[in-house]
DNA sequence: TTTTTTTGGTACTATATAGTACCAAAACAG
DNA sequence: CTGTTTTGGTACTATATAGTACCAAAAAAA
């Protein structure tokens, strides 16, 4: 019965190509008979909560779909709630995106910047580093947020840069210091020690980033993580001692 | 004679998703007056050659507004022609995206994984595979073919796979094979050569990839290439050098 | 040249989906 | 309880774009 109006509907939506806009254009009026506007059973929720229901239907969407497949209708489906909703809390989808990687980005970016080193344990330092670096990239949320990113290059290229900016590129600055200090108390040798991090940080990546971010694999376990970054870090260290 | 039979099917295949298929559809008829199939002014092409400019047009389209962006409009504006050409040679959008990354893959894949051994001397032999990896990788052809994969996992999970496996997966097996090699003369000592190799991959993309992928800057010079593969070559080898 | 086949160009259909309008019911204020 | 505001649900518009139909002109065959 109601497939068959909007059937009906959908046939009728000719007059593409934003033409003169036609006078008949009905803004409402006479409207009511139509039987629009049927029946809220469920109980209202508040604007955070909407809010926030809203963000999680769009985050898991994202990760079941790919951001690019993300549409309002599955969002509003899974969430509940009207099409409105969306455009009052959001603004519309392009607010709802911006929404999305900003929570993710806060979840995500400081932690790939994150880590306190001990003076007297450089190997420790990279370890602990290296782990947390690797463990929150490759997980669910470091995906996402790798596949927003890498989605939207071309409408918003400074999201591109800021994810960089604040995350790999800021942890590598941190680990520069810690290897600086580490040369000046003579443990190693290196010429540039941020070219240094950043090689280091791109093998902690290695592989399993990019099978991550490519789907072909589920998060790494814990030891998994460990014992893959025990043998760059004894690398990366040995190949930096002074000879 | 048959070749015409073949085309009238082709042209006939609508009617998807079984849909109601209303009935003033107007198959036709009464389409004498309209002024239709105006001034065709150019020369024909040949099937190759019209295949070929189609993929081309594709490609460059691609590298502009990126994979997901890719219109058969767009296409078939830049390419000249007609739509249908896209349809009589590719089938349609998605035989035209698989014959582009066909295309693609054919001319990145192998050099991803290219390379001739030294005997006598394991760096140069690193040296020149991961400049060579490195320059393929960050070319606008390596970074079209990565975000073509990278769009398309959800679509198309197998691509992905096989981009990893004909590219990384096989570079990181050839080198793990020099490695042990290496190895056996004892010039290096490492537990796991196919680790050590896929370690090597991820220092050598370093940075670089990620900041090409994300479009935030132009394809590092050989120079530049040379330099930093230089200094991971460098820590590489040093750091698996026996004690 | 005349006939047949192929193809460029265009019109058109079908569909997906972003965004808007609006009713009626629920929540809320008094 | 009564009137006002908010909000869920739906109808509807606008637009983009994949895919189809078909004419007429160009190329090829006869």
């Amino acid at each position: 019965m109601v497939l068959f109006g909007t059937l009906r509907i959908r046939q009728r939506n000719h007059k593409r190509k934003g033409e003169i806009m036609p006078q008949e254009k009905r803004m409402d009026g006479t409207a009511g008979q139509r039987t629009r506007g049927a029946a809220p059973k469920t109980r209202r929720l508040s604007a955070a909560e909407r809010h926030a229901t809203l963000l999680q239907a769009a985050k898991e969407l994202s990760i079941e779909q790919g951001v690019t497949a993300l549409s309002l209708d599955a969002v509003i489906k899974r969430a509940g709630g009207s099409r409105r909703s969306i455009y009052t809390e959001f603004g519309g989808k392009d607010g709802l995106q911006s929404a999305l990687m900003a929570e993710i980005s806060a979840e995500i970016l400081p932690a790939l910047a994150e880590g306190t080193a001990q003076e007297d344990d450089l190997r420790a330092t990279l370890k602990r580093f290296a782990c947390n670096l690797l463990s929150t990239l490759t997980s669910a949320r470091g995906i996402i947020l790798s596949r927003i990113v890498l989605q939207g290059v071309f409408s918003s290229p400074e999201q591109a840069r800021n994810f960089l900016e604040q995350g790999p590129g800021k942890g590598a600055r941190l680990l520069a210091k810690w290897l600086e200090a580490a040369r000046a108390r003579g443990e190693i040798e290196a010429r540039d020690c941020l070219a240094a991090a950043n090689s280091f940080i791109g093998m902690v990546r290695g592989n399993l980033y990019l099978e991550r971010v490519l789907q072909l694999r589920p998060p790494p376990g814990e030891e998994e993580i460990e014992s893959y970054v025990d043998t760059v870090v004894d690398v990366f260290l040995n190949g930096l001692r002074p000879r």
